[in-house]
RNA sequence: GCGGACGUGGCGAAACUGGUAAACGCAUCGGGCUUAAAACCCGACGCCUUUCAAUGGCUUGCGGGUUCGACCCCCGCCGUCCGCACCA
C-alpha cells in the first residue's frame, strides 16, 4: 500500500528533483494514446488491398453492466498482446470492440430503480468505453457497435427471416419456469430453491409455444468438424462433443397390458438394449403424455406430477434432487420374455427432453436406476457378469456395474460380451420382431430463442388469425422496440404496450398482432464477429468483407462460454452459409479460454463482507479495518463477485498505477488459461518494474546509438547474447500464449542490463552500445504488453525519431549471437545426478563420455559399466553393475 | 447426478519431444545508501540431517507401475474448481 505512487511524484518540486527521474504514466499514457489515434495505427479497411496477411483478433465483447471488471482487463489485455504482436509481425490486424447490450440486468435495473433499460445501457456503454480507452488497447474504434442499436438488430431480424424461409426455424412447444405471482418466465438463475427470486412464489413448469432454431439439423456436422478445430483447447472440443452427445442405441415400444387414454404402448430410447433382460420397471417423465393421462384420473399421480413441476427446468437441479417416483399401476409387457410384465412409474429424474421421455429401468447396470430401485424395493436382476469374475461371488451392493462383461440370465443373449456384441444382437432381435430398431440419438436439442422480455431484439413476425404466422416484410425492418414502456406491472412490457403489437397483417391487411417475444441474447452474440467486418453496411454482412476477414484467427474469452455461445456461433455461421451470407462454416479458427480473476475475501466480526478498500494489512501480518482498526477475518481466495465484495475496480487501479502496470501484472503472474489471484503486492511489484525499466534507460545518460563498435568486452558480448536470446525466448513465449514466461524473460533481460551497468572499467569496450541495443530491444519486446512505456522508452532512446513502436516491425534475433559458447551436461550414475561437465556444443560423443566418466570416477571404481546413455548436449547416464 | 479441468518451495510459477526440478517474480532475512524512513542498490532463500560443510539424503497431492532416467506416460485413490440449455 505504502509504496503506491505517492502524490509527491507529480508534485512540481519532486519532478524537479534531479535524483528522482520517474516515468510519469499520468502524462505519458494519454499522450501516446493520442499519438496512436492521430496516426490511425489500428485502422483497417473492410476490404483491404494492401496485400498484407490478414489477422482477426477478437475478444468476447462485454455486456455493459456498469463498469469494467478485472475479467475484462484480463481478457482485453490478452487480446491486445496478440493484436500488437501480430501487427509487428507484418499482419493487417483487425481488432474491433462492441457491446453485447441486450439482457436481463437492464430490465432488472428498470424494475428496481425505475431507469429505462436503454438509458441505463447507453450510459454504461459510455462509462465502459472510456475505461477501455484508458487501457490503451489497439482497437479500431470505428467498428464499434451495440447490439441494442436497431442498426444492428434490424440486420439480425433479416437473418432470422432468411433462416425462416430456409427451413431453419420452427415453432415448438417447450417448458419454462413460470412465476405465478410475477406472471413472468424465470431464468434458471432466478429460481432459488424452487422459488422465484423476487416474488418468493413456488415456481412451476409451464408449456409455451416458442421459436426454435434448428441446430439439431447440424448436429452431425457440428460434431465431426470439431476434429478440424486444431487451435481450440482440447477440453472445449470434448465438452462440445459431450454436449452434442451422439449415442447409438435402440428405440423400442413396450406394449401396455391395458390401454390408457387411447395409448397402447410406451416408446423408450436406450443405449443399453443388451440389458433388457435385467429390466425391473419402466419410468416416464412427469411431462410425458401418459403421465398426464394417469394424473387426470388419479389424484395421487396428479399431486406427484405437480410436485415435479415445481422442480423447474434446470437439469442440474433435476439430476441432483433425490430420486422419487409414483407407481401408476399400469404395466408393460417385456418384448423378449413371454408373459412377463413390469410396472410403469412416473419418475422425477427422467427427462422429457432426452430420447423419448421414457426409460426402462435396469438397476443392476445403471446407477440412477439402482438408486431408484433400492428406494422403492424393486428387484435388481443382474444380467452382465464382470469380466473375470466367477458367477458365485458376484453380488450387487450400492454400485451398479456398467463395465465390460458376459451376458447371463438373458436368454438368447447369454454368453455374449456386453455391451458391444450383446447390444448388436439385441437390436437385431428387436428389429426382427418389429418392436424396435437401432437408432442414433443426439443429446443436443433445438435452440429455443423466444424470450418473454422487453430488452431484446424483437422477433420480426406477425400473427394473423387468417394467415397464421407472417414474416415482417424486409422493407419494414427493423422492427423497433417501442421506447414508451412501463415496468410497474409484472410480465412482458411489450405485451402490455397499448399500441405496439397491434398491426395490420402484411399479407391480408386484417387486424393482426406482432410477436411480443424477443430473441435470446445468445442470438445477438452468434454473428457479431461477422458484422464487425463491415459494421456500417446496409445489409447484415458484405461478402467481400466477411470473405476477407473471416474466420476469426484468434478468439479469446472465458471458459464459461465453452459450450453454449461457441456452439451457437458455430451453428449460426453454418446457417448463414446456407442462406448465402458467408462462405465459411467455422467462425473461430483459434480459441483461447482464459481463467478467472480471483481475490481474497474479507469479513468483519459480524460476518459481513468487506471491500478490499476497507481493510488494511499491517506490517506485523495482521489484517484490520482501516477506519476502526478492528480485526478482519481473511477468507478464501475466490472468483471476484459483487456479493462477496472481493472486487477490485480496474478504473481505480489504472488511475493509481497506470494502464501498463495493470496490464503487466495481469500477464505476469500465471499462465492465462489458469485462474489468477489479484493482489496488491503484485500490482505494486509491476509498478516498480515500470519505473525500473525507465531508470535503466536514464542510467545510459543520453547515449545515442553510434556505429557498431569494432570490439566488445566479455561483459558486452554476454549482454548481447542475453539480448538476442531474449528476442528468441519472448517471441516463442508470445507465440504459445505463455505471457507469464515472456514477462520472466524480460525480467532476465533487465537484470542483465543492470549487471552490465556495474561492469568494471576494463570491460567497457562496446558496452554502452550493447546496453543501448539491449534497452531498445527491451522496449520493443515489452511493447505488446506495456505499449505506453515502450513508446516512452523508445522516444527517450531516439529523441529525434518520428516513429512509433506501434509501427515498428518485431525485432529479429542475430542467431550467431544466440548460440551457446558451451553447454553443461548432467552426468548421472544409475539415473541420479552425480556431477556436471562443460563441453563445446556438439562435442564428439567419445570425448564427452570420457570427460563424464572422469568426472564421476570415484563412483565407478570397482564397478562394471553395463550401459552408457548419451543424449547430446543434455545428459550422460552410466548404468553399472557389481 | 452427468460432463470437463486442475494439484510443483511460505506464495504465484518455470521446466523443449521422457533427460540437471524450482528459471522469473512476490514475501522474508542480511548488508549498502540515509540524520531517519521510504524508494533504490547488493546478497541469501525447497525440505531434512549436521558444530560447520557437501561431492549427503529427501522432494512435483497420495499409492502403485513402465523406463537407464518420470512433474511429464499407464492404473487406482484424495482434494479443489467450472458447465448443465432463460445469466452473460
Amino acid at each position: 500500500m505504502n509504496v503506491a505512487p505517492s502524490s509527491d511524484q507529480t508534485a512540481p518540486d519532486a519532478a524537479a528533483a534531479p535524483d528522482a527521474p520517474r516515468y510519469d504514466f499520468r502524462a505519458a499514457e494519454p499522450r501516446w494514446q493520442a499519438a496512436w489515434d492521430a496516426r490511425e495505427c489500428f485502422r483497417v479497411e473492410d476490404e483491404p488491398t494492401d496485400g498484407k496477411p490478414k489477422y482477426y483478433v477478437l475478444e468476447m465483447f462485454p455486456y455493459p453492466s456498469g463498469k469494467i471488471h478485472m475479467g475484462h482487463v484480463r481478457n482485453y489485455t490478452l487480446g491486445d498482446v496478440v493484436a500488437r504482436y501480430k501487427r509487428a509481425r507484418g499482419c493487417a490486424v483487425m481488432h474491433p470492440m462492441g457491446w453485447d447490450a441486450f439482457g436481463l440486468p437492464a430490465e432488472n435495473a428498470a424494475r428496481e430503480r425505475g431507469v429505462h433499460p436503454a438509458k441505463w445501457t447507453w450510459e454504461n456503454i459510455a462509462t465502459m468505453r472510456a475505461e477501455l480507452q484508458r487501457m490503451g488497447l489497439s482497437l479500431d474504434w470505428r467498428r464499434e457497435f451495440a447490439t441494442c442499436d436497431p442498426a444492428y438488430y434490424g440486420h439480425q431480424q433479416k437473418l432470422f427471416l432468411d433462416f425462416l424461409r430456409t427451413g431453419l426455424v420452427e415453432r415448438q412447444e417447450s417448458w419454462v419456469n413460470w412465476d405465478p405471482v410475477d406472471g413472468t418466465v424465470l431464468a434458471n438463475e432466478q429460481v432459488i430453491d424452487g422459488r422465484g427470486w423476487r416474488s418468493g412464489a413456488l415456481v412451476e413448469k409451464k408449456k409455451l409455444s416458442q421459436w426454435f432454431l434448428r441446430i439439431t439439423k447440424f448436429a452431425p456436422d457440428l460434431l465431426a468438424a470439431l476434429d478440424g478445430l486444431d487451435r481450440w483447447p482440447e477440453r472445449v472440443r470434448l465438452m462440445q462433443a459431450n454436449w452434442i452427445g451422439r449415442s447409438e442405441g435402440a428405440r423400442l415400444r413396450f406394449g401396455l397390458t391395458a390401454p390408457e387414454a387411447g395409448m397402447d404402448d410406451v416408446e423408450v430410447y436406450t443405449t443399453r438394449p443388451d440389458t433388457l433382460f435385467g429390466m425391473s420397471f419402466l419410468a416416464i417423465a412427469p411431462e410425458h403424455p401418459l403421465a398426464a393421462a394417469v394424473a387426470a384420473r388419479d389424484p395421487a399421480a396428479e399431486a406427484f406430477v405437480a410436485e415435479c413441476r415445481r422442480l423447474g427446468t434446470s437439469e442440474a437441479v433435476i439430476e441432483t434432487t433425490e430420486k422419487r417416483g409414483h407407481d401408476t399401476g399400469l404395466r408393460v409387457a417385456h418384448p423378449f420374455i413371454e408373459g412377463a410384465s413390469f410396472p410403469v412409474w412416473i419418475a422425477n429424474f427422467v427427462l422429457m427432453e432426452y430420447g423419448t421421455g421414457a426409460i426402462f429401468g435396469c438397476p443392476a447396470h445403471d446407477q440412477r436406476d439402482l438408486d431408484f430401485a433400492r428406494k422403492y424395493g424393486l428387484p435388481v436382476p443382474p444380467v452382465v457378469l464382470p469380466a473375470g469374475q466367477p458367477l458365485e461371488s458376484f453380488t450387487l451392493g450400492d454400485k451398479a456395474f456398467d463395465g465390460v462383461g458376459m451376458m447371463i440370465n438373458s436368454g438368447f443373449l447369454d454368453g455374449l460380451e456386453a455391451p458391444v456384441a450383446a447390444k448388436a444382437a439385441a437390436i437385431a432381435e428387436l428389429e426382427r420382431r418389429g418392436v424396435g430398431e437401432g437408432v442414433v440419438n443426439w443429446r443436443l436439442r433445438d435452440w429455443g430463442v423466444s424470450r418473454q422480455r422487453y430488452w431484446g431484439c424483437p422477433i420480426p413476425v406477425i400473427h394473423c388469425d387468417a394467415c397464421g404466422v407472417v414474416a415482417v416484410p424486409d422493407d419494414q425492418l427493423p422492427v423497433r422496440l417501442p421506447e414508451d414502456v412501463t415496468f410497474d406491472v409484472p410480465g412482458n412490457p411489450l405485451d402490455h404496450h397499448p399500441s405496439w403489437k397491434h398491426v395490420a397483417c402484411p399479407s391480408c391487411g386484417a387486424a393482426a398482432r406482432r410477436e411480443t417475444d424477443t430473441f435470446d441474447t445468445f442470438v445477438d452474440s452468434s454473428w457479431y464477429f461477422a458484422r464487425f467486418c463491415s459494421p456500417l453496411a446496409e445489409q447484415p454482412v458484405v461478402r467481400g468483407a466477411v470473405d476477407h476477414w473471416m474466420p476469426v484467427d484468434q478468439y479469446i474469452g472465458g471458459i464459461e462460454h465453452a459450450i453454449l455461445h461457441l456452439l451457437y456461433s458455430r451453428f449460426f455461421t453454418r446457417a448463414m452459409k446456407v442462406t448465402g451470407h458467408i462462405g465459411v462454416e467455422e467462425p473461430f479458427a483459434g480459441l483461447f479460454t482464459q481463467g478467472m480473476v480471483t481475490h481474497e475475501s474479507y469479513r468483519d466480526a459480524a460476518n459481513r463482507w468487506l471491500y478490499p478498500d476497507e481493510i488494511e494489512k499491517r506490517a506485523d501480518g495482521s489484517v484490520v479495518l482501516r477506519e476502526s482498526g478492528e480485526p478482519v477475518q481473511v477468507g478464501r481466495v475466490e472468483a471476484m463477485s459483487k456479493s462477496k465484495r472481493n472486487t477490485v475496480d480496474p478504473g481505480a487501479i489504472i488511475a493509481r498505477f497506470g494502464a501498463d502496470t495493470a496490464r503487466w501484472f495481469i500477464l505476469s503472474d500465471n499462465p492465462p488459461e489458469r485462474d489468477m489471484e489479484w493482489t496488491e503486492a503484485g500490482v505494486v511489484g509491476a509498478y516498480r518494474f515500470t519505473q525500473r525499466l525507465f531508470r535503466l534507460i536514464e542510467a545510459l545518460g543520453g547515449v545515442t546509438q553510434g556505429l557498431v563498435p569494432d570490439t566488445f568486452s566479455d561483459a558486452a558480448r554476454k549482454l548481447r547474447r542475453t539480448t538476442h536470446r531474449s528476442i528468441v525466448a519472448v517471441t516463442e513465449a508470445l507465440e504459445s500464449f505463455a505471457f507469464n514466461v515472456a514477462v520472466a524473460r524480460v525480467y532476465e533481460l533487465a537484470n542483465a542490463i543492470a549487471d552490465a551497468e556495474r561492469a568494471p572499467a576494463d570491460e567497457q569496450a562496446g558496452l554502452a552500445w550493447a546496453r543501448f541495443e539491449a534497452l531498445e530491444t527491451a522496449a520493443r519486446l515489452v511493447s505488446p504488453m506495456m505499449p505506453h512505456l515502450a513508446e516512452e522508452m523508445y522516444a527517450t532512446l531516439h529523441p529525434a525519431t518520428e516513429r512509433l513502436v506501434a509501427e515498428l516491425a518485431w525485432p529479429e534475433p542475430d542467431m550467431a549471437l544466440v548460440v551457446a559458447e558451451s553447454v553443461t551436461i548432467a552426468v548421472q550414475v544409475m539415473g541420479k545426478l552425480r556431477g556436471t561437465i562443460e563441453v563445446a556444443p556438439g562435442a564428439a560423443e567419445a570425448a564427452v563420455l570420457t570427460a563424464a566418466e572422469a568426472s564421476v570416477g570415484r563412483l565407478l571404481e570397482g564397478k562394471r559399466i553395463v550401459k552408457r546413455v548419451y543424449v547430446p548436449n543434455r545428459i550422460v547416464n552410466f548404468v553399472i553393475a557389481g
